[in-house]
DNA sequence: TTTATTATTTAGATTTGTCTAAATAATATT
DNA sequence: AATATTATTTAGACAAATCTAAATAATAAA
């Protein structure tokens, strides 16, 4: 089955935003990749004829097994593509996703076996999503971290261990809560503070005591 | 300026038709290109109005200052990636070119400059190419071998040093003659024969004595 | 449950890159 | 020079991927 780029980019985002085996909406999956609905729509016609999604008007589009299969060789080659860029490149972790966008549509699977030999066949990206090895299997989820250690930089709020009105009242303030997507913008080593931005909002500095009960995954 | 994949191959494919400064033509490049002559005069006129080439209707194509600037970067890329296939991935000279041919298309200076010098800033591809270097300056061409020496796998002739008629009669009845474009498909190390494809051709094999007496260089 | 709102799809247009077939220009042959 | 051949261009068509505007379906609100 030989995808062009922009079904393969359709694809990738359906698998991104299914998160397992939600229903994947229309709209949302226009947004996601910055087009319009009825393009999304067109598209959906064509993937469902190539048996790469389920797809019932007005219902939704799920992948089907080769959809799936198909997009974890994309977010394969993507996520090979970035561990290169910042391993050998020596680019920094927010640069690569885009060079690492156009790096994974060239589809040799002897490339992208022999690149992950040369790396060192990590499982783990930069940003510290899981690398699908060549049979397409994921290790197991990211575990969630405490904000304080979190080495991704793009991040989203899992937990809260501390119940505390206190602190509880302090995030509502600051517009955190389950779900939240934060990006650290710097740590301060003086006294651990850090700088975070979340997604809309400009950014603002929270303390050690406050990041070490904010539980976080890389997004 | 932001060339389109088809735009840069046609830009690509008049820089290496042009050998310097021949006028490209219509024909000449819908063969390189595998396309049809009236899809080259269709690029023609854009890459006209976008100022890359010189077009006349029927007099031709040549690159200007513009175009050749930007075919060097696409030639740069394109040679940077051969090395990394070849020296880093241990890719074999012979399966490089097809991989380079997509990953040429990824502009970013950045990205090719930090490639360049991961690999230590090569200026000679495997093939025995020379790489532009950022400001699209190339080595010196690369001087021709003797036949029986060249390390590139597709070669043209540039000469043949010996003028005996039995040579050029051999040479002649082989459909071999300057410029003529080969292959080399083995080495036989037993008497140092040579295994050579003609383009369009099939493979014939010839003796060191002749091998010695073809100049070639790399195509 | 009717109405308003939001989501999705359809119909038809556009752009890019390509093609075929026919027309025209340039070149070679007699 | 007239004619044949080859090279090139034009005209018109097509597929892929996208868009806008209008129509329709699903969902939420009154």
């Amino acid at each position: 089955m030989n995808l062009s780029i922009a079904e393969e980019n359709h694809i990738k985002s359906i698998y991104k935003l299914q998160e397992g085996d939600a229903v994947v909406t229309t709209n949302a999956l226009a947004y996601e990749l910055d087009t319009k609905p009825a393009s999304v729509t067109d598209m959906a016609k064509k993937l469902k004829e190539k048996k790469l999604i389920e797809y019932e008007k007005y219902k939704g589009i799920t992948l089907s097994a080769d959809g799936r299969k198909a997009a974890l060789q994309i977010v394969r080659r993507h996520r090979l593509w970035e561990c290169f860029l910042v391993d050998k490149l020596s680019f920094s972790w927010e640069e690569v996703h885009e060079l690492a966008e156009e790096l994974e549509h060239v589809r040799s699977e002897k490339l992208t076996n022999r690149l992950s030999e040369f790396l060192g066949n990590p499982v783990i990206d930069p940003h510290g999503d899981p690398i699908p090895d060549a049979n397409g299997k994921l290790v197991k989820p990211r575990p969630q971290t405490s904000l304080d250690q979190a080495n991704a930089k793009r991040l989203v709020v899992t937990a809260v261990t501390d119940q505390s009105t206190a602190l509880l009242a302090f995030l509502n303030a600051k517009g955190i809560k389950l779900g939240t997507q934060l990006e650290i913008m710097a740590h301060y080593e003086y006294d651990n503070s850090i700088e975070i931005k979340v997604k809309g909002q400009s950014p603002i500095t929270i303390s050690e005591q406050v990041a070490k009960n904010i539980m976080v995954r890389p997004l």
